[in-house]
DNA sequence: AAGGAAACTTGTCAATGCCTAGATTGGTCG
DNA sequence: CGACCAATCTAGGCATTGACAAGTTTCCTT
């Protein structure tokens, strides 16, 4: 082994992602993500300072990720929404960091910026797909139901409370879920 | 300082109440728990066995709170919502802890008897709530849309997430969102 | 080749979770 | 009334952890 391991920040996420996607963020140890990876106890310190920057740093890669799935869904609103899902289902690890404001360093550049990103894209998403059918002056609600859905449905699907039959895929019952939003007057009787 | 406490159990549960809301679920030490109760740094120990055991009496407690809370608001499913939202961010300690899997002790009888029993209720006031407009064999779509809502909703409040005007109420901003959903033909052009 | 910066290690300390054993109290039954 | 007994709480100890300080090895630039 190597005195410099090549990568260890990347492979430091890494592990810890999984470790947060089996065990849950609380049970993270620094010193076993050193073990796992094969360093002193002292490494990851070097790379992110203490817990909350390796947490941040989880979080701002978590950002960007999310940012490039929504813009590879396309503008729809119920896509990009599918999307927020698959993604937030798909990476349990990293979604389970990302909106935990105890576990952040929010004056963080990276993560200040990687987050705002996001979030003009939501907004915009959810805007305009929504309101077309709906009255002007609500968009920001509109959004707001938007994102909350998605959100909502993502994390209770990763809590395992909502008791779907075996195999389902998130992504297709959170689509059925999400068009459910905004119903027009053709679904009406 | 009796020996007695009178009740160390409420006692320790609303003292870890408090320091969740602000410090947040993982900074929470049983050994302060136990020094601003003022007894000695087992004694938790021995009411909830471990850690896990307190998050799950929190869990428990805070679930059979909220289904006062849902009773007490009538079957309306947006009133529903408003009160689900109302019970999470104002009791953002609790709510921390319900959804949390790896925290609790799944086998738990209390903890199971009052998650189901809320469960219950969100079901029965969301399908009830929804059914109308919708079409039929939908509700069970309608009854998750409406929770992931709400869900999501009071997630993100609590997690600073979304930017109100300061000193906005989260239930008024929940309601607003809220009928945003299952829009019936009268608001469409 | 030399020097400095970056990457990583070793050693240490207070604090924590959990375990075992002991002390104190309140109730219950003769 | 008094003796037992279970429940409640305390005391001590151990392995592990996060954070800090100081030293060592490697890489990069000039």
């Amino acid at each position: 082994m190597p005195y410099h391991h090549g990568d260890l920040r990347a492979a430091l996420i890494d592990a810890a992602v999984d470790a947060i996607e089996s065990d849950g963020v609380d049970r993270l140890s620094l010193r076993d993500l050193a073990r796992r990876v094969g360093v002193s106890h002292a490494a990851p310190a070097h790379h992110f300072g203490d817990r909350t920057g390796l947490f941040t740093a989880i979080a701002a890669d978590g950002f960007d990720r999310l940012v490039r799935e929504l813009v590879a869904s396309g503008g729809d609103f119920v896509a990009a929404g599918v999307a927020y899902v698959r993604f937030a289902t798909a990476e349990p690890g990293r979604f389970a960091v990302m909106f935990r404001p105890e576990l952040l360093r929010e004056d963080d550049p990276a993560l200040a910026a990687a987050r705002d990103r996001a979030g003009d894209l939501l907004r915009a998403g959810a805007g305009a797909g929504a309101g077309a059918g709906a009255a002007a002056g609500d968009t920001r609600a509109n959004a707001l139901a938007a994102w909350s859905l998605v959100h909502g449905f993502a994390t209770l699907w990763n809590a395992g409370a909502i008791d779907a039959p075996a195999g389902a895929a998130p992504d297709e019952l959170a689509r059925a879920v999400a068009s459910r939003l905004f119903l027009r007057g053709t679904d009406a009787p």
